[in-house]
DNA sequence: TGATTTAATAATAATTATTATTATTTAGTA
DNA sequence: TACTAAATAATAATAATTATTATTAAATCA
Protein backbone atom coordinates (compact mmCIF):
# COMPACT_ATOMS: atom_id res chain seq x y z
CA UNK A 1 0.00 0.00 0.00
CA UNK A 2 1.27 3.28 -0.66
CA UNK A 3 3.07 5.25 1.58
CA UNK A 4 1.30 8.91 1.14
CA UNK A 5 -2.07 7.08 1.47
CA UNK A 6 -0.72 5.66 4.80
CA UNK A 7 0.80 9.20 5.88
CA UNK A 8 -2.52 10.98 5.14
CA UNK A 9 -4.56 8.41 6.73
CA UNK A 10 -2.81 8.80 9.83
CA UNK A 11 -2.18 13.13 9.64
CA UNK A 12 -5.98 13.01 9.18
CA UNK A 13 -6.63 11.83 12.34
CA UNK A 14 -4.57 15.16 13.83
CA UNK A 15 -1.83 12.26 14.58
CA UNK A 16 1.84 13.02 14.50
CA UNK A 17 3.52 10.72 11.75
CA UNK A 18 6.01 8.49 12.95
CA UNK A 19 7.82 5.54 11.79
CA UNK A 20 6.28 3.26 14.36
CA UNK A 21 2.80 4.51 13.38
CA UNK A 22 3.45 4.29 9.54
CA UNK A 23 4.67 0.77 10.24
CA UNK A 24 2.21 -1.03 12.55
CA UNK A 25 -0.98 0.66 10.36
CA UNK A 26 0.77 -0.65 7.08
CA UNK A 27 1.32 -4.08 8.56
CA UNK A 28 -2.33 -4.42 9.47
CA UNK A 29 -3.95 -3.06 6.34
CA UNK A 30 -1.73 -5.72 4.40
CA UNK A 31 -2.89 -8.15 7.11
CA UNK A 32 -6.53 -10.60 5.51
CA UNK A 33 -6.50 -12.52 9.13
CA UNK A 34 -7.14 -9.54 10.94
CA UNK A 35 -3.73 -9.79 13.34
CA UNK A 36 -3.27 -9.49 17.32
CA UNK A 37 -1.22 -7.27 18.69
CA UNK A 38 1.77 -9.71 18.81
CA UNK A 39 1.41 -11.00 15.02
CA UNK A 40 1.98 -7.21 14.00
CA UNK A 41 5.26 -7.01 16.51
CA UNK A 42 6.16 -10.10 15.21
CA UNK A 43 5.83 -9.33 11.54
CA UNK A 44 7.20 -5.58 11.85
CA UNK A 45 10.13 -6.36 14.04
CA UNK A 46 12.40 -8.25 11.43
CA UNK A 47 12.70 -4.87 9.52
CA UNK A 48 12.40 -2.60 12.99
CA UNK A 49 14.07 -4.72 15.64
CA UNK A 50 14.38 -1.27 17.96
CA UNK A 51 10.73 -1.21 18.29
CA UNK A 52 8.47 -2.29 21.57
CA UNK A 53 5.66 -4.48 21.76
CA UNK A 54 3.92 -1.85 24.23
CA UNK A 55 4.46 0.59 21.67
CA UNK A 56 2.30 -1.45 19.30
CA UNK A 57 -0.21 -1.99 21.81
CA UNK A 58 -0.37 1.78 22.24
CA UNK A 59 -0.27 2.54 18.66
CA UNK A 60 -3.34 0.12 17.82
CA UNK A 61 -5.27 1.74 20.52
CA UNK A 62 -4.40 5.45 19.56
CA UNK A 63 -5.86 4.51 16.01
CA UNK A 64 -8.71 2.65 17.88
CA UNK A 65 -9.31 5.33 19.51
CA UNK A 66 -8.85 7.95 16.72
CA UNK A 67 -11.33 5.53 14.52
CA UNK A 68 -8.99 4.85 11.83
CA UNK A 69 -8.96 1.11 12.55
CA UNK A 70 -11.42 -1.25 15.19
CA UNK A 71 -11.15 -3.84 17.33
CA UNK A 72 -12.25 -7.59 16.57
CA UNK A 73 -13.31 -9.73 19.94
CA UNK A 74 -12.15 -13.60 18.79
CA UNK A 75 -13.79 -16.50 20.72
CA UNK A 76 -10.46 -17.53 22.27
CA UNK A 77 -9.93 -13.73 24.22
CA UNK A 78 -7.35 -12.05 22.58
CA UNK A 79 -7.89 -9.19 20.89
CA UNK A 80 -8.18 -8.66 16.83
CA UNK A 81 -7.55 -5.35 15.18
CA UNK A 82 -8.80 -4.64 11.82
CA UNK A 83 -7.71 -1.69 9.15
CA UNK A 84 -11.08 -1.72 7.83
CA UNK A 85 -13.73 0.79 8.98
CA UNK A 86 -16.53 0.20 6.28
CA UNK A 87 -19.46 -1.98 7.70
CA UNK A 88 -18.91 -5.33 6.89
CA UNK A 89 -19.18 -8.83 8.65
CA UNK A 90 -16.85 -11.47 10.30
CA UNK A 91 -16.06 -15.38 9.60
CA UNK A 92 -14.17 -16.71 12.35
CA UNK A 93 -12.48 -19.66 11.04
CA UNK A 94 -11.91 -21.98 14.02
CA UNK A 95 -8.66 -24.32 12.84
CA UNK A 96 -6.61 -22.01 11.60
CA UNK A 97 -7.80 -19.38 13.93
CA UNK A 98 -8.52 -16.83 11.00
CA UNK A 99 -11.00 -14.31 11.11
CA UNK A 100 -12.04 -13.34 7.57
CA UNK A 101 -14.12 -10.37 6.04
CA UNK A 102 -17.07 -10.77 4.51
CA UNK A 103 -18.99 -7.97 2.71
CA UNK A 104 -22.45 -8.62 1.35
CA UNK A 105 -24.62 -5.47 0.55
CA UNK A 106 -27.75 -7.54 0.29
CA UNK A 107 -26.91 -8.95 3.51
CA UNK A 108 -26.59 -5.41 5.59
CA UNK A 109 -30.22 -4.95 3.99
CA UNK A 110 -31.40 -7.96 4.98
CA UNK A 111 -30.14 -7.19 8.04
CA UNK A 112 -31.41 -3.44 8.52
CA UNK A 113 -34.95 -4.20 7.07
CA UNK A 114 -35.16 -6.51 9.80
CA UNK A 115 -33.48 -4.24 12.72
CA UNK A 116 -35.75 -1.77 11.52
CA UNK A 117 -39.17 -3.82 12.02
CA UNK A 118 -38.45 -4.83 15.43
CA UNK A 119 -38.95 -3.29 18.66
CA UNK A 120 -36.34 -2.95 20.74
CA UNK A 121 -37.47 -1.25 23.79
CA UNK A 122 -34.98 1.07 26.06
CA UNK A 123 -32.24 0.08 23.64
CA UNK A 124 -29.89 2.35 21.14
CA UNK A 125 -28.74 -0.21 18.41
CA UNK A 126 -24.88 1.25 17.64
CA UNK A 127 -24.12 -1.58 15.53
CA UNK A 128 -25.01 -5.29 13.82
CA UNK A 129 -23.30 -8.04 12.48
CA UNK A 130 -23.67 -11.22 11.16
CA UNK A 131 -21.13 -13.12 13.00
CA UNK A 132 -20.21 -16.67 11.02
CA UNK A 133 -18.42 -19.33 12.39
CA UNK A 134 -16.60 -22.21 10.36
CA UNK A 135 -14.12 -24.34 9.44
CA UNK A 136 -12.04 -24.56 6.54
CA UNK A 137 -11.63 -27.63 4.19
CA UNK A 138 -9.01 -28.74 2.30
CA UNK A 139 -11.05 -29.81 -0.82
CA UNK A 140 -8.71 -32.68 -1.34
CA UNK A 141 -8.69 -34.59 1.97
CA UNK A 142 -11.68 -32.83 4.13
CA UNK A 143 -10.98 -31.01 6.66
CA UNK A 144 -7.52 -31.25 7.42
CA UNK A 145 -5.94 -27.97 7.80
CA UNK A 146 -3.82 -26.49 10.94
CA UNK B 1 -34.17 -23.66 39.32
CA UNK B 2 -35.80 -27.11 40.73
CA UNK B 3 -32.48 -28.86 42.09
CA UNK B 4 -33.71 -32.13 40.95
CA UNK B 5 -32.75 -30.48 37.34
CA UNK B 6 -29.78 -29.40 38.06
CA UNK B 7 -28.46 -32.62 38.88
CA UNK B 8 -29.89 -34.23 36.09
CA UNK B 9 -28.41 -32.17 34.07
CA UNK B 10 -24.70 -32.33 35.18
CA UNK B 11 -25.47 -36.45 35.47
CA UNK B 12 -26.23 -36.15 31.39
CA UNK B 13 -23.19 -35.16 30.85
CA UNK B 14 -21.19 -38.40 32.61
CA UNK B 15 -19.99 -36.10 35.38
CA UNK B 16 -20.19 -36.29 39.55
CA UNK B 17 -22.29 -34.27 41.25
CA UNK B 18 -20.48 -32.15 43.35
CA UNK B 19 -21.51 -29.52 45.42
CA UNK B 20 -19.67 -26.67 43.57
CA UNK B 21 -20.49 -27.59 40.10
CA UNK B 22 -24.85 -27.49 41.42
CA UNK B 23 -23.82 -23.93 42.81
CA UNK B 24 -21.83 -22.71 39.71
CA UNK B 25 -24.54 -24.28 37.39
CA UNK B 26 -27.30 -22.88 39.55
CA UNK B 27 -25.99 -19.22 39.61
CA UNK B 28 -25.28 -19.56 35.84
CA UNK B 29 -28.89 -20.70 35.15
CA UNK B 30 -30.28 -17.71 37.34
CA UNK B 31 -28.30 -14.64 35.59
CA UNK B 32 -29.67 -13.20 32.82
CA UNK B 33 -26.75 -10.88 32.02
CA UNK B 34 -24.23 -13.57 30.72
CA UNK B 35 -21.57 -13.67 33.83
CA UNK B 36 -17.69 -13.63 34.00
CA UNK B 37 -15.91 -16.67 35.89
CA UNK B 38 -15.37 -13.86 38.86
CA UNK B 39 -18.99 -12.36 39.26
CA UNK B 40 -20.39 -16.01 39.32
CA UNK B 41 -17.94 -16.48 42.29
CA UNK B 42 -18.42 -13.54 44.05
CA UNK B 43 -22.01 -14.45 43.68
CA UNK B 44 -21.59 -17.93 45.11
CA UNK B 45 -19.08 -17.62 47.36
CA UNK B 46 -21.51 -15.42 50.39
CA UNK B 47 -23.12 -19.24 50.60
CA UNK B 48 -20.15 -21.08 49.70
CA UNK B 49 -17.25 -19.11 51.24
CA UNK B 50 -14.56 -21.96 50.87
CA UNK B 51 -15.00 -22.23 46.84
CA UNK B 52 -11.82 -21.65 45.14
CA UNK B 53 -11.97 -19.39 41.91
CA UNK B 54 -9.97 -22.22 40.46
CA UNK B 55 -12.98 -24.25 40.98
CA UNK B 56 -15.35 -21.94 39.25
CA UNK B 57 -12.86 -21.22 36.17
CA UNK B 58 -12.28 -25.37 35.80
CA UNK B 59 -16.05 -26.13 36.80
CA UNK B 60 -16.98 -23.61 33.84
CA UNK B 61 -14.56 -25.34 31.10
CA UNK B 62 -15.69 -28.76 32.61
CA UNK B 63 -19.69 -27.25 31.49
CA UNK B 64 -18.18 -26.04 28.53
CA UNK B 65 -16.35 -29.22 27.23
CA UNK B 66 -19.19 -31.24 27.95
CA UNK B 67 -21.74 -28.83 25.69
CA UNK B 68 -23.88 -28.32 28.97
CA UNK B 69 -23.52 -24.52 28.72
CA UNK B 70 -21.31 -21.98 26.33
CA UNK B 71 -18.72 -19.00 26.30
CA UNK B 72 -19.57 -15.77 24.94
CA UNK B 73 -16.74 -13.67 24.20
CA UNK B 74 -17.11 -10.36 24.89
CA UNK B 75 -15.75 -6.82 23.46
CA UNK B 76 -13.86 -5.86 26.37
CA UNK B 77 -12.03 -9.29 26.21
CA UNK B 78 -13.11 -11.12 29.13
CA UNK B 79 -15.02 -14.31 28.89
CA UNK B 80 -19.04 -14.58 29.62
CA UNK B 81 -20.79 -17.94 30.35
CA UNK B 82 -24.10 -18.69 29.02
CA UNK B 83 -26.66 -21.47 30.62
CA UNK B 84 -28.34 -21.89 27.25
CA UNK B 85 -27.35 -24.14 24.82
CA UNK B 86 -30.20 -23.57 22.21
CA UNK B 87 -30.00 -21.52 19.34
CA UNK B 88 -30.51 -17.51 20.18
CA UNK B 89 -28.73 -14.33 19.19
CA UNK B 90 -27.40 -11.38 21.74
CA UNK B 91 -27.09 -7.85 22.69
CA UNK B 92 -24.24 -6.34 24.22
CA UNK B 93 -25.45 -3.50 26.12
CA UNK B 94 -21.97 -0.96 26.03
CA UNK B 95 -23.18 0.96 28.87
CA UNK B 96 -23.68 -1.73 31.87
CA UNK B 97 -21.53 -4.04 30.50
CA UNK B 98 -24.88 -6.61 30.17
CA UNK B 99 -24.96 -9.82 27.71
CA UNK B 100 -28.72 -9.82 27.31
CA UNK B 101 -30.47 -13.36 24.84
CA UNK B 102 -31.99 -12.17 21.76
CA UNK B 103 -34.80 -14.83 20.65
CA UNK B 104 -36.41 -14.78 17.40
CA UNK B 105 -37.31 -17.40 15.21
CA UNK B 106 -38.37 -15.44 11.92
CA UNK B 107 -34.29 -13.88 12.58
CA UNK B 108 -33.32 -17.35 12.68
CA UNK B 109 -35.41 -18.43 9.53
CA UNK B 110 -33.85 -15.20 7.64
CA UNK B 111 -29.93 -16.22 8.35
CA UNK B 112 -30.71 -19.63 7.69
CA UNK B 113 -32.07 -18.76 4.36
CA UNK B 114 -29.60 -16.50 3.13
CA UNK B 115 -26.37 -18.54 4.53
CA UNK B 116 -27.91 -21.78 2.41
CA UNK B 117 -28.28 -19.41 -0.78
CA UNK B 118 -25.05 -18.49 -0.85
CA UNK B 119 -21.83 -19.79 -1.73
CA UNK B 120 -19.12 -20.34 0.92
CA UNK B 121 -15.99 -22.40 -0.94
CA UNK B 122 -14.08 -24.68 1.03
CA UNK B 123 -15.38 -23.55 4.69
CA UNK B 124 -17.87 -26.03 6.37
CA UNK B 125 -20.23 -23.24 8.32
CA UNK B 126 -21.13 -24.58 11.86
CA UNK B 127 -22.34 -21.59 13.86
CA UNK B 128 -23.70 -18.08 12.72
CA UNK B 129 -25.30 -14.96 15.33
CA UNK B 130 -26.13 -12.11 14.50
CA UNK B 131 -24.43 -9.28 17.30
CA UNK B 132 -26.30 -6.53 18.12
CA UNK B 133 -24.47 -3.77 20.02
CA UNK B 134 -26.33 -0.99 21.54
CA UNK B 135 -27.14 1.23 25.03
CA UNK B 136 -29.82 1.11 27.32
CA UNK B 137 -31.54 4.49 27.46
CA UNK B 138 -33.43 5.25 30.45
CA UNK B 139 -36.81 6.43 29.01
CA UNK B 140 -36.95 9.17 31.51
CA UNK B 141 -33.59 11.01 31.41
CA UNK B 142 -32.17 9.60 27.70
CA UNK B 143 -28.96 7.72 27.91
CA UNK B 144 -27.63 8.07 31.38
CA UNK B 145 -27.74 4.13 32.66
CA UNK B 146 -23.83 3.94 34.23
C1' DT C 1 -20.98 -50.70 55.48
C1' DG C 2 -16.22 -49.66 55.10
C1' DA C 3 -12.23 -49.75 52.17
C1' DT C 4 -10.52 -48.58 47.74
C1' DT C 5 -10.09 -46.09 43.68
C1' DT C 6 -10.55 -42.22 40.95
C1' DA C 7 -11.80 -37.72 40.16
C1' DA C 8 -12.59 -33.03 42.04
C1' DT C 9 -11.22 -29.25 44.86
C1' DA C 10 -8.47 -25.63 47.40
C1' DA C 11 -4.59 -23.20 47.56
C1' DT C 12 -1.43 -21.16 45.15
C1' DA C 13 2.10 -20.59 41.52
C1' DA C 14 2.69 -19.60 36.78
C1' DT C 15 1.49 -17.79 32.38
C1' DT C 16 -0.57 -14.80 28.99
C1' DA C 17 -2.43 -10.64 27.44
C1' DT C 18 -2.61 -6.05 28.26
C1' DT C 19 -1.88 -1.55 30.55
C1' DA C 20 0.87 1.76 33.35
C1' DT C 21 5.10 4.24 34.44
C1' DT C 22 8.97 6.92 33.45
C1' DA C 23 13.23 8.37 31.39
C1' DT C 24 14.59 9.34 26.77
C1' DT C 25 13.84 10.62 22.10
C1' DT C 26 11.53 12.75 18.29
C1' DA C 27 8.07 15.36 15.32
C1' DG C 28 6.12 19.49 14.45
C1' DT C 29 6.62 24.22 14.74
C1' DA C 30 8.43 29.04 15.81
C1' DT D 1 18.04 25.56 14.62
C1' DA D 2 15.80 25.54 19.11
C1' DC D 3 11.72 24.60 21.70
C1' DT D 4 7.99 22.01 23.40
C1' DA D 5 4.60 18.66 23.46
C1' DA D 6 3.95 14.20 22.28
C1' DA D 7 5.66 9.54 21.29
C1' DT D 8 8.64 5.74 22.28
C1' DA D 9 11.49 2.05 24.64
C1' DA D 10 12.15 -0.38 28.47
C1' DT D 11 10.18 -2.36 31.94
C1' DA D 12 7.03 -2.89 35.88
C1' DA D 13 2.40 -3.83 37.08
C1' DT D 14 -2.11 -5.70 36.60
C1' DA D 15 -5.96 -8.64 35.09
C1' DA D 16 -7.57 -12.84 33.42
C1' DT D 17 -6.81 -17.40 33.04
C1' DT D 18 -4.39 -21.86 33.39
C1' DA D 19 -1.25 -25.19 35.70
C1' DT D 20 0.38 -27.70 39.70
C1' DT D 21 -0.09 -30.45 43.59
C1' DA D 22 -1.50 -31.91 48.09
C1' DT D 23 -5.88 -32.80 50.07
C1' DT D 24 -10.61 -34.18 50.00
C1' DA D 25 -14.76 -36.32 48.44
C1' DA D 26 -17.67 -39.19 45.27
C1' DA D 27 -18.48 -43.47 43.28
C1' DT D 28 -17.44 -48.28 43.13
C1' DC D 29 -16.85 -52.52 45.19
C1' DA D 30 -15.39 -56.31 48.74
MN1 LIG E 1 -6.35 -8.92 30.04
MN1 LIG F 1 -5.90 -14.62 28.95
ZN1 LIG G 1 -12.73 -6.91 9.01
ZN1 LIG H 1 -27.33 -16.36 25.74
Amino acid sequence: MNLEIITKAIASKGLKITHQRIVVYQALLASVIHPTAEQIYDQIKESNPAISLATVYKTLETFVENRLINKVPSPNGTMRYDARTDYHNHIYISNTNEIMDYDDIELKEILLNYLKKKQFENLNITDFKLQIKGEKIDPIKGITIS
